[in-house]
DNA sequence: GTCTATAGGACGATAGAC
DNA sequence: GTCTATCGTCCTATAGAC
């Protein structure tokens, strides 16, 4: 990951249009709905919330967005797309497939404890508040960054390397993973990402 | 699991007023109070939906709680009292370390899945919704819980057997085996409870 | 693109009869 | 212990001026 920049794959995603601008009004409200919707729930943050949160009046707000769901849709299909494209890159500079498993488990601790992190909770805590249409279109999103692992986990497989199931062993993966938000902090503690990263491969029979 | 009578162990809980009859008004109310907040949400369910589930009007429910929030708390803390007697028990039959670490997972595995699933669900996605105060109660109680956890899996540290952080694993642990009700369906796919357990013990290097 | 003002409805909780 | 009726509050979203 230290060799990735991790900024340019942002910033082509900005100009192909794919995930908002920090920068822009768009950005920053979505960067403060991750926010709050994360640490006080979607339902019980308000649009008064939201707005104050930019520093403009609740109905404004609705110039921007039609109803408070598209804005929680917004920051999940944004999350995606980013973390797809930043996993992608992660594992294409990897050379074995161990090196490969170990890149996707380091990059996708990072987007759940580090910038991301926030959007990240949101959507898994908050899939529920979003509705079914909207969480079909979601959920073809995923598929792709699905896809990266189960890749990696069926050649692990099929060289010996791991012996239960790639399916769920990813889904193990997947709650084992997103789990880290509720309790590591790496500020406090002296556990790194890296030191992490170790932990969770020593526990593994690879 | 097999050797150990379940219902006996319900039924010394319900003597000693540590869980409610799930036969009594409170019982009942409290079934469904999980079903509800496990399938909509704790904010997007109304006290007039809590009361429709049971047969009686929205009013009436705060004869048997003072607040919603109260309902939230006790589905919450007896689900922890019944698991943790549940697991205790299914521990005690086993006889070797990794034996016993097999009956912590599959003990857990049926709580999130089980009869318990509803209520263990809630315990995890509904925690933001619970007050301060609340929270720290709660935690209270599954700090007996963990403990049971922390001293195997230290003990299978000491004699080698795992190689990882002890309390890392339990907290990897507890998102891999939680975010299962997420996916795992017994009924169709053919993959039962002990041949889950099997996958888990089978990702892990002991 | 932001403001003020408010429509229109749902919510948790209470009061008092039975 | 359940009912009916309703209070007071908060919510999302809209309307129209600037």
């Amino acid at each position: 990951m230290a060799f990735v920049n991790q900024n340019e794959i942002l910033q082509s995603l900005i100009a192909e249009q794919l995930v908002s601008d920090p920068a822009s009004a768009r950005g920053r409200l979505l960067k403060e709905a991750a926010r709050l919707f994360r640490d006080k729930g979607y339902e019980r943050t308000t649009v008064r919330d939201l707005a104050a949160a930019v520093g403009i009046q609740s109905g404004s707000l609705f110039h921007h967005f039609r109803t408070k769901e598209e804005i929680l849709k917004a920051v999940m299909v944004e999350t995606i797309r980013l973390n797809t494209a930043l996993m992608h890159a992660a594992m294409e500079q990897a050379g074995t497939l161990r090196e490969k498993l170990r890149a996707l488990v380091r990059a996708e601790l990072e987007s759940i404890n580090g910038q991301t992190g926030e959007a990240m909770a949101v959507l898994v805590y908050e899939w529920r508040s979003l509705s079914e249409e909207s969480q079909a279109e979601v959920l073809a999103l995923r598929d792709h960054y699905e896809g990266l692992w189960l890749s990696v986990l069926e050649q692990l497989r099929t060289e010996g390397s791991i012996d239960a199931e790639p399916f769920i062993v990813r889904r193990m993966l997947t709650g084992a993973l997103s789990w880290t938000v509720t309790w590591y902090r790496p500020e406090r503690g002296g556990l790194t990402l890296d030191g992490l990263t170790d932990q969770v491969l020593a526990i593994m029979k690879l």
